[in-house]
DNA sequence: TCCATTTGACCTTCT
DNA sequence: GAGAAGGTCAAATGG
């Protein structure tokens, strides 16, 4: 199946490097849009570090053509009023090269960035160092897009986090992200502060776009952890087969899938799980060139923080998606997914696990009776809308049922709907979870191409009105002050459906 | 001999 | 309920 065996065989081609171009949609995520009270955090940032432009200069090397980082930040409601943040690290690419997705992390719900930025040291400095250090540390085995694209989504559903304090929080997440992220060595690096992005370093940045773009790897990305391949799977379109690893520490439940695009480039790696164990230190050495030299990077997680470590781990399985493909769907978001087995796997080695746990391949929180959809569009994707229940079960338009389901485990069928309208290709699945039927999981899929039936506009956009809904857009983010992101500020009535990024790719296309 | 990879088969999930 | 696709297992293979 798929690639020849042994080394007596043909090499397999070597992928090239495509450096990532700038993307309509991500110069909207420059600094001068990021969202007031971020913009005003940055401005604080100690400018005693070196401009980007001078990291260029400097030792990055081959990886240097990096772009210089950038954030923004987006925010959702993730159940009980409390909002999680996403925080996305974009880049300035240069043009005419292929695209990759900006990385993204995922606060859990009940951090905000801000609080995190409070700490000393700041997560937003020491992930951004960690960022140069991901550009350094990789340099002999990852591509340009590996080192760019560490797009994790390390989500958490923890009471506990919502609740930790902002140093505690910031500790907590050094254990959420995984070994790219650890913050501890990011702390050794220089980070660049944002409000240094400005013409100039882009302009430096311009400078590279001359540069070879074509690097080689012989290997899929060495993220600090030991893999070993137990599967490979010839996928439907996909020229190159799917690469599926686990994590050879002893008990620990990480799987990770690579795949790769026609010419052989990494376009996406997602991790499953989490890590109950550090990296290996040979790797960790390897990796991180000596920055351990503090001893601020203990092989056990720091004692205020190893609570919260265990506790995300208890409540939350995640999936890190680094997601290196092309910028036609740069704006599809991380998708984290975990299953029962794996929770209970968590469960054992973590000593315990809330009985009542909800499904935890759902991204979303039913403890407490909120409902939660994912909210995805054909391309890009956009996914998690929290609304109430009503909304659910009408959202205005017009559904027709053509499929149901039981779900092992869940007295309710799972139904499936398709839209009414002629030529509207959406679909929704709606189901009910287990333990409260008045919790309600909605997965819409595809977009309108239409406006709601006239004769439930008016009471869709009642509905919607009473439904706490927030789009995830971050330019619409940009567009808030800090805290400030509400159903008010979306259109309740036909764009309820219609995120901004998918606006822009309309306009983009010329739609 | 050990260990990692390959690969066909089987199982699960989705639609 | 059935087919398709994805995910995993485990024997075979090779370094």
């Amino acid at each position: 199946m798929g690639e020849p065996q042994g080394g007596a065989q043909r090499p397999p081609p070597r992928p090239a490097i495509a450096l990532p171009s700038r993307s309509s949609m991500e110069s909207l995520f420059r600094p001068a849009d990021v969202s007031p009270g971020l913009s005003c955090l940055l401005a604080d940032a100690e400018p005693e570090y070196p401009s980007f432009s001078q990291l260029l200069a400097g030792s990055i090397g081959p990886l240097a053509s990096a772009p210089p980082p950038y954030w923004y930040e987006t925010r959702r409601e993730s159940g009980g009023g409390a909002n999680e943040v996403a925080l996305s690290l974009g880049h300035s690419r240069p043009v005419n090269l292929t695209a990759t997705r900006p990385p993204l992390i995922t606060f859990p719900s009940g951090i905000s960035p801000s609080s995190l930025f409070q700490s000393p040291p700041s997560l937003f400095s020491t992930v951004q160092g960690q960022y140069g250090i991901l550009n350094q540390q990789n340099q002999p085995q990852v591509t340009v897009q590996d080192a760019q694209s560490h797009a994790y989504d390390p989500t958490s559903y923890s009471s506990t986090l919502s609740a930790a304090p902002a140093t505690t929080a910031a500790a907590s997440l050094r254990h959420l992200l995984p070994t790219p992220f650890n913050l501890s060595s990011a702390q050794q690096m220089p980070h660049i502060p944002l409000s240094t992005y400005n013409s100039a370093t882009e302009s430096a940045y311009g400078d590279r776009r001359s540069q070879p773009s074509t690097l080689v790897v012989d290997k899929p990305v060495d993220d600090g952890y030991n893999w070993r391949k137990y599967g490979q799977k010839q996928v439907k379109g996909g020229e190159y087969p799917r690469s599926y690893y686990k994590c050879t520490h002893q008990k620990c439940p990480v799987k990770k899938k690579v795949e790769r695009s026609f010419d052989g480039q990494v376009t996406e790696i997602v991790y499953k799980g989490q890590h109950n164990h550090q990296p290996p230190q040979q790797n960790r050495h390897a990796k991180e060139g000596g920055s351990l030299a503090s001893g601020s990077n203990d092989s056990k997680p720091e004692p205020a923080s190893q609570g919260l470590y265990e506790s995300s781990n208890k409540l939350s399985e995640t999936t890190y998606k680094r997601n290196l493909e092309s910028d036609h769907d740069s704006t599809k978001y991380l998708s984290d997914s975990s299953d029962d087995e794996e929770a209970g796997e968590t469960a054992m080695m973590t000593g315990e696990l809330d009985e009542n746990q909800p499904d935890l391949k759902r991204k979303m929180d039913i403890r407490n009776n909120q409902s939660a959809s994912y909210f995805t569009v054909t391309e890009p994707k956009v996914i998690l809308q929290t609304t109430s229940e009503v909304d659910l079960l009408d959202d205005g338009y017009r559904w027709r049922k053509y499929g149901q389901k039981a779900v092992k485990g869940n007295p309710h069928p799972r139904s499936y709907y398709k839209c009414t309208n002629s030529g509207c290709n959406v679909r929704k699945h709606v189901e009910r979870a287990s333990t409260d039927p008045r919790a309600v999981i909605t997965t819409y899929e595809g977009k309108h191409n239409h406006d709601v039936p006239a004769a439930r506009s008016s009471n869709h956009s009642m509905l919607n009105a009473n439904a706490s809904a927030s789009i995830i857009s971050p330019n619409t983010l940009h567009n808030h002050s800090r805290n400030q992101v509400s159903l008010g500020s979306t259109d309740v009535g036909h764009n309820i459906e219609r995120p901004v990024a998918i606006q822009l790719k309309r306009e983009r296309d010329g739609v």
